[in-house]
DNA sequence: ATGTTC
């Protein structure tokens, strides 16, 4: 791996320094905005260390694509830095078919058809699942699901379900979950099992091994042409209700503490507070939530794949890998607390965090696409150490929901799809002009990003995996 | 991202 400085600068902001991982190009295209909000960032008492991926954007507070550090014995906790979107993220599973498999466009609507009926999409989508307790779900995650949920061959070696949050240095204190009105649980509740809009996804992709890392790829179960189904979601409303009901306790402990950025939206604590413990123990609820509830969509395309395809269907867990949240981590036997806005977790070989099954290669970073292009394996490299293991979390946009539908016509968003053509990414939506924001032309280019990512060593692909068919929410 | 709307 070789690291090139062409892929990284300094910039020594009045506040402190940020560290970008951006070729020209790309740290050209973000502006002059993004190194403001870092500048506010950066005034938030004891940071340690903040960087922006390749993919950096602006968001409420703080950019997307943000790594924020504070050693954990003087730490704050920002609920704007994690934002609303808590335990947003990826969940990969692996199929035993192959993309000839589903050559037949028609086959693919079918299938795409056969999520749909179990994947409520729309807007308001309700879930059923009377047989869950959501107070499980919330205290113990993948753990509080039902059994025939979590069948044997969907979570190998049993030890483990692999997720990044049953890995994580927490204890979980329950009592925070209080705070939360009843409404908000009912409506969480019902929210299981749903995909939400923007840019989250489910989609069916076909691998493609990187020569350099095959080796890792056939250990994690990966081989050329093999199908693979991609998620991407969060904790739905859960989320945002812990930013609501945490927020103004957070607000009251800064006043107190006289505390305060140039940015008045920018909210934090300490962690020994009792603002920031609570929100810290709520956030990690929603954490819970999200991948149970990306277990549970997955759960659901298993079984669709085996009413299209047949009962020998398989789909065994790769891993579940979030990008927006805040836990301990250590870095050098160093105990540091940790956000990621927008940014993933790429833990090298031999690092103590990663799950037992992947202490030997580093632990797979799952990273998406836009629509209708590649998303990416990754695995984490030592030289990652100087970010602190973060790497991008996806194309990252480049213009906003308003302005693509302006700039993008719907044959232009058909045409980047194939539409018509053999190889066609098959969709869901009828009329793709209800989620015209998501075309690829509203995102950076992922290639670049990934260029970016692998020249500044900060992590390594090994595996490319072409979109063969998408359900979106709206 | 989400839910809400005098």
């Amino acid at each position: 791996m070789i690291q090139n400085e062409s892929y990284y600068r300094r910039i020594d902001l009045p506040a402190g320094d940020l560290h970008v991982y951006a070729g020209d190009a790309l740290f050209r295209a973000m502006g002059a905005k993004p190194l403001e909000m870092a500048n506010n960032n950066l005034q938030i008492p004891n940071i340690r260390y903040m960087s922006y991926t390749p993919d950096a954007h602006v968001g409420v507070g703080t950019c997307i694509g943000t790594t924020a550090v504070w050693k954990a014995d003087e730490g704050f906790v920002s609920p704007t830095i994690v934002g609303s979107d808590i335990g947003c993220g990826m969940r990969v599973h692996l199929t035993n078919l192959d993309a000839d498999d589903l050559k037949d466009v028609k086959l693919r609507r079918k299938l795409v058809k056969a999520i749909e009926k179990r994947i409520p999409t729309e807007n308001h989508a309700r879930g059923h699942f009377s047989d869950i307790r959501l107070e499980d779900v919330l205290i113990k995650g993948l753990h509080g699901l039902p059994g025939k949920y979590v069948p044997d061959a969907y979570t190998p070696r049993r030890a483990t379900s692999l997720t990044h949050v049953e890995h994580a240095r927490f204890r979980y204190d329950e009592n925070a979950l209080n705070r939360i009105p009843e409404h908000l649980w009912h409506r969480a509740h019902r929210q299981l099992c749903t995909l939400g809009g923007g840019n989250h996804f489910v989609e069916l992709q076909a691998v493609t091994l990187d020569e350099a890392n095959r080796d890792i790829g056939e250990r994690w179960g990966l081989r050329d042409g093999q199908v693979i189904v991609m998620i991407h979601s969060g904790s739905r409303s859960w989320g945002g209700a812990v930013n609501q009901h945490c927020g103004s306790e957070v607000v009251k402990t800064m006043r107190k503490l006289g505390l305060g950025t140039a940015d008045p939206k920018l909210a934090f604590a300490p962690l020994d507070s009792e603002a920031g413990a609570t929100y810290v123990n709520l956030m990690y609820a929603a954490l819970n939530f999200a991948v149970a509830n990306r277990h549970l969509l997955a759960f659901a395309v298993r079984d669709a794949l085996r009413e299209t395809l047949g009962p020998q269907a398989e789909t065994r867990t790769l891993y579940d890998l979030m990008h927006n949240y805040a836990l301990e981590e250590s870095h050098n036997d160093e105990p540091l607390f940790v956000h990621r806005k927008g940014a993933t977790r790429s833990l090298p070989p031999g690092h103590p965090d990663n799950p037992e099954p992947y202490m030997e290669t580093g632990h797979p970073a799952l990273i998406p696409g836009s629509m209708g292009t590649s998303s990416y394996l990754m695995v984490g490299v030592q030289s990652g150490a100087r970010n602190y293991h973060s790497i991008c979390h996806g194309a990252g946009r480049v213009r906003s929901r308003n302005a693509t539908k302006q700039l993008v016509t719907v044959d232009e968003f058909a045409a980047s799809l194939r539409v018509g053509q053999e190889d066609e990414v098959v969709v869901n939506h009828r009329a793709l002009e209800a989620i015209i924001d998501e075309s690829p032309q509203a995102y950076k280019d992922v290639d670049q990003i990934i260029e970016s990512v692998t020249g500044a060593g900060l992590a390594a692909v090994v595996a490319k995996c072409r979109p063969l068919a998408t359900v979106k929410g709206v």
